[in-house]
DNA sequence: CAGCGTCATCGGTTTTCTCGATCAAAATCT
DNA sequence: AGATTTTGATCGAGAAAACCGATGACGCTG
């Protein structure tokens, strides 16, 4: 049988990755710096490899394997931690904490509704919350640094299991006056010869809406090169006749463009929406949790969405 | 700080599952039966939670979320594994034991041609060896009973990394005086009229051999009810006149035809060789040993081809 | 009902883990 | 340069945990 390393000493190791310095490492670990230091020994020991290169003078720097290890380490601690989560789970569904990743153009016009929601449904449940861009997102959700993502369906997380919750349809933002506020609804082709506002690289919105209009991303590049960082500023700068843009019902729903002026139409067309959902790492162990909070978002969505 | 479970009892857990009896379980520890039964105790009382279902009478029996443990214990053990493996594979590259799966199909004849090569050049490597059809090694793959795969690519090991070394064409196999016999090399088209045996359900072989003749998997099937085990036999009903069929070549080269007075032609065509290589998991530990031993491979493939 | 097989429990021993104190070396200050 | 501080390694002692052998409790079997 293989002799295994402790994960008191994998923890010890991946805080010394995080921090660096051996004295803060342990206190993160709450133990002394000669417990640490003594168990990363130990680990070197055992492995009979060399973690650290203690001839590189002040700092703590690590070798090529050490750098493997820790990484190795930082998943192995994961899949541990999966044990005991699974029984907690299985003990108190929705009981422990979740930390849950949202996109910016859904975050801050779904939580405000969602927050009291879950409360209600489940006191128990502890929701930590980040706000970032899909792609970073999935990075912390594959890193075991993330539980749970909301954001908009298909999404490049490799390995990820997904469930859709909503279709969030597009609305046309246009300034007061303009020649297409007239209409009802506004076709994706009207909107060619528009100048259409965007959000900067790296939201998914962007993407999204370029696609429902016809368009490849970089097809249509920032002419003057201005992009909006959020929606509100997207809508500011719309308000102040730079252009036109698609909002996600959502956020208009939740009252974006209330006292702006602008006129707000219904995207026309079939595929005039995006689709929002719920994903997760697969054999995560609280999976079943997820698609109870899944079930309960369809709710919230249908809500917000009038 | 999440107290997590300790790696001697996810062993006592998983060595409890796989014999369902605490005396041998422990023998497989290494530990006595009374250190077994606390230490699953101790677990038990950690997660507060019920593994065994203890009212059950006389058998050992897991409660639904145990089983489920079991799984999570199981991927956490190797997920451990991982890291120690990764330290010795740094400090002595084709070190350890390494546990390949070979389908039957290439492992008679390359192996012998193999082992010795590989012995020269690694001496220190420990090959342990199973044959079993692709869909059986690839469950073990996934499951971490294996290490290693050499098979036929593309193969559906979902999430497996892959890497061709070698292309093994086909040969037609002949009864002696069989009208194609004079043939130099014998199109596909040619066996749509002829009588093709196959290896049985199961072997990828089968299904690529079909598929070289332009049929489905299904479409043929084996009128007569007899499918062959194994090569030899294949070889053996093509001399007793039954049919024909394809051979890979790396076993007509290995003379698995020999004295049997076959009539062995290449088969025609562009497409008509199917690709052998390695498969592993991603982040496995050893992957630099996986890909020194893929570009060996490469070698005594091209040996063994002539 | 006696005997056996199986798992849980108990006391004692060995091993491991951890702490506080101390040391040596490098970095920083004077 | 010399003193001081910072940082990681080391040491001895005490605490905690793991393990073993023996024993107990319970159900199954003959």
């Amino acid at each position: 049988m293989t002799l295994l390393p402790s994960p008191q000493q994998l923890r010890y190791l991946v805080a010394l990755a995080e921090s660096r310095h051996f004295g803060r490492a342990a206190q993160a670990c709450s133990v002394t710096q000669s417990t640490l230091s003594a168990g990363l020994l130990a680990l070197e020991r055992q492995l009979d490899t060399h973690i650290l290169d203690r001839a590189a003078g002040r700092h703590v720097v690590f070798t090529p394997l050490g750098l493997d290890l820790v990484d190795r380490g930082r998943t192995a601690l994961a899949s541990l931690e999966a044990v005991t989560e699974a029984a907690m789970a299985a003990r108190e569904p929705m009981g422990g904490p979740l930390r849950m990743g949202v996109i910016p153009t859904i975050g801050p016009f779904l939580l405000p509704r969602l927050m009291p929601a879950l409360r209600d449904a489940f006191p128990r449940l502890k929701l930590y919350l980040r706000e970032d861009t899909t792609a970073q997102l999935a990075d912390r959700l594959s890193t075991n640094r993330l539980d749970l993502l909301l954001l908009a369906l298909p999404c490049d997380c490799s390995g990820a299991e997904a469930m859709p919750v909503a279709r969030d349809g597009f609305i046309v933002a246009l300034p007061p006056g303009h020649r297409l506020a007239g209409e009802e609804q506004i076709p994706a082709s009207a909107l060619a010869t528009e100048r259409l506002l965007l959000l900067e690289d790296g939201h998914c919105l962007r993407d999204q809406a370029l696609a429902v209009c016809g368009l490849l991303a970089g097809d249509r590049g920032d002419q003057d090169g201005f992009a909006a960082t959020s929606l509100h500023t997207l809508v500011q700068m719309v308000a102040s006749g730079l252009g036109v843009t698609l909002l996600p019902r959502l956020a208009v729903a939740a009252g974006i463009a209330q006292g702006t002026g602008l006129v707000l139409r219904p995207l026309a067309g079939a595929g005039a929406w995006r689709t929002l959902g719920l994903a997760w790492r697969p054999n995560a162990p609280r999976t079943a949790d997820y698609r109870a909070l899944a079930s309960h978002l369809v709710e919230t969505c249908r809500e917000a969405l009038q």
